[in-house]
RNA sequence: GCCCCCAUCGUCUAGCCAGGUUAGGACACCAGCCUUUCAAGCUGGCGACACGGGUUCGAAUCCCGUUGGGGGUACCA
């Protein structure tokens, strides 16, 4: 179904500085960036700082980083709100000389406590009910006395109706839509003026944005009209509940872009599974490439209904991808990991093997990481409950002498030659291959599960397989004699 | 309080706009198959139209109400 807009669009993404990129805030940009691609235009990055006090310049850095890992890259920008504060001003300045403004004389104190009053009487309370504008000889004077003031947006008459993307059309009565401040009494602008004049500016023709931002609306377009500029089609979000049904937070657990990549997620699972969550291609598919993303997406099927954010299915999505991404791919995903685990400069060709032979056993990169581990080195920790069952096993260390024997004479050293040389020897001692499969795993491994045995054994290769069975043999002789003694 | 938005399995969702389906898929869970273990994979199971009124031959679908949830209500963004 073709969708009913048409580019090319004008889109923008404006995070605030504040924190880390939420995983909110991804998704609003990962819509954004597939309605760009979709139809064809491009994307603004704007930062939005105009709360100085808790804006941070080290976010900036930190949110465009989250971006790119997750492969949404801004045509435009970043740009800074800060930057425009002059022409924000100037636009305070021109809405009041055309009247569509005016001076705010009152403190907010003093309006806070109209406020409070009305609303023990049960009443709703509205500026513009209690207080008249200040008459133009009123203005001269306080202004000639030195009196500092905002500047106060006068509403327009009259109902807002508009259509939303996601809710269809939406409209705020009369009644209900009240003066607002646009400049504080310190001369800033506030968010609604800046973005009302920055997308105005920037030309932004679609405003997808979080339905935090749904009674907003109103306000915003009574700006682009008193400011002459065109209003854009906007599209507001549902929000993303945590597990607790309230708004996602890292209260309730992992909620920032950054905190998912560091525990091994993949940036094509996260962009996939936040995609979906919220929206859907309309048939049963769930794993896609951002190309089929891309092609599928349409805002008439973007959900209106607030999703709980699913870990569980995210981290499914993910092993989808650790399985299913070109080896190479996990490869350079997984480098920052290995490092950690200090396995930074291990062979190539041994390291690829071994990723490869246990990518569809990981959920995450962290936890691939850990499989990875005994390959590299030189010897292993076994834990004597998971070993209680070898140890009780009085045979075994002189089967798995042979066994080491045999491992060590196997030319060339591969899956045949490694399967041969384990049945060969069970057979000869008269015990199932699961007697000598299960302690040579244990041995090589330290786990009791893993990828089939005798691939583990090529993955890891002779010299390496040899050792560990060595070592392991010694380990059960040493413990099951200090056991009986 | 007032305003706006939302309501299908535990969770993400398809179906709703253009009423007639055994209400479909996925995650999770359970069972079986496969198997040297663990995963993966495959097969099957469990499981939902919030409630009440209408309209209609017929309502998950349309209308009204109730309840529940979310957001907003600033000289925050």
């Amino acid at each position: 179904m073709a969708t009913k807009l048409t580019g090319p669009v004008r889109v923008r993404f404006p995070p605030s500085p504040t924190g880390a990129l939420h995983v909110g805030g991804a998704r609003t940009a990962i819509y954004n960036d597939l309605l760009r691609r979709s139809l064809g235009g491009s994307m603004i990055l704007r930062i939005e700082d105009t709360d100085r006090q808790r804006s941070d310049p080290e976010m900036v850095a930190q949110i465009q980083r989250a971006l790119a890992w997750l492969g949404i890259e801004a045509d435009e920008g970043p740009f800074l709100q800060s930057d425009r504060v002059e022409e924000h001003r100037a636009a305070a300045r021109r809405l009041l000389e055309e009247g569509k403004a005016y001076h705010c004389f009152r403190t907010a104190e003093e309006v806070e406590e109209k406020r409070r009053e009305a609303e023990k009487r049960g009443q709703t309370s509205f500026y513009r009910v209690f207080f008249e504008p200040p008459t133009p000889e009123e203005v001269a004077r306080r202004l000639e006395a030195g009196e500092s003031y905002a500047v106060r947006f006068r509403m327009p008459k009259g109902d807002i109706q508009f259509h939303d993307l996601v809710r269809g059309d939406v409209t705020f009565a009369e009644a209900v839509l009240d003066d607002f401040i646009i400049l504080r009494s310190d001369g800033s602008p506030t968010y609604h003026l800046s973005v009302v004049c920055d997308d105005a500016h920037g030309g932004v023709t679609h405003v997808i944005r979080g339905e935090d931002h749904l009674s907003n609306v109103p306000k915003h377009i009574g700006l682009y009209r008193a400011l002459g500029a065109e209003v854009p089609t906007f599209g507001h979000l549902p929000l993303i509940m945590g597990p607790d049904r309230k708004r996602l937070s890292k209260r309730t657990g992992a909620a920032s872009v950054e905190e998912f990549r560091d525990q091994g997620i993949l940036p094509q699972a996260l962009y996939n599974f936040l995609a979906l969550l919220g929206w859907s291609p309309g048939d049963d598919r769930e794993v896609m490439s951002r190309e089929e993303m891309t092609e599928a997406f349409t805002v008439e099927r973007l959900v209106s209904s607030a999703a709980i954010f699913d870990y569980d299915k995210l981290r499914w999505m993910n092993a989808q991808y650790l399985s299913g991404e070109p080896l190479e791919e996990i490869l350079s995903r997984l480098a920052p990991f290995l490092d950690e685990v200090g396995l930074a400069d291990a062979d190539a060709e041994r390291l690829a093997a071994a990723v490869d032979l246990h990518r569809t056993r990981a959920y995450y990169l962290q936890e691939l990481a850990g499989y990875i581990v005994p390959y590299f080195r030189e010897r292993l920790d076994y834990d004597e409950d998971l070993c209680r069952k070898f140890l009780g096993q009085a045979d075994l260390p002189a089967q798995l002498d042979l066994l080491t024997e045999r491992f060590g004479a196997i030319e060339p050293f591969d899956l045949d030659g490694i399967e041969t040389a384990i049945r060969g020897l069970a057979a000869e001692v008269e015990v199932k291959a699961g007697v000598l499969i299960h302690p040579t795993r244990m041995a090589l491994s330290a786990s009791k599960a893993g990828p089939s045995l005798f691939h583990l054994v090529e993955a890891m290769g002779q010299e390496a397989s040899v050792r560990h069975l060595g070592n392991f043999t010694a380990y059960l002789r040493e413990r099951s004699g200090s056991v009986e003694a």
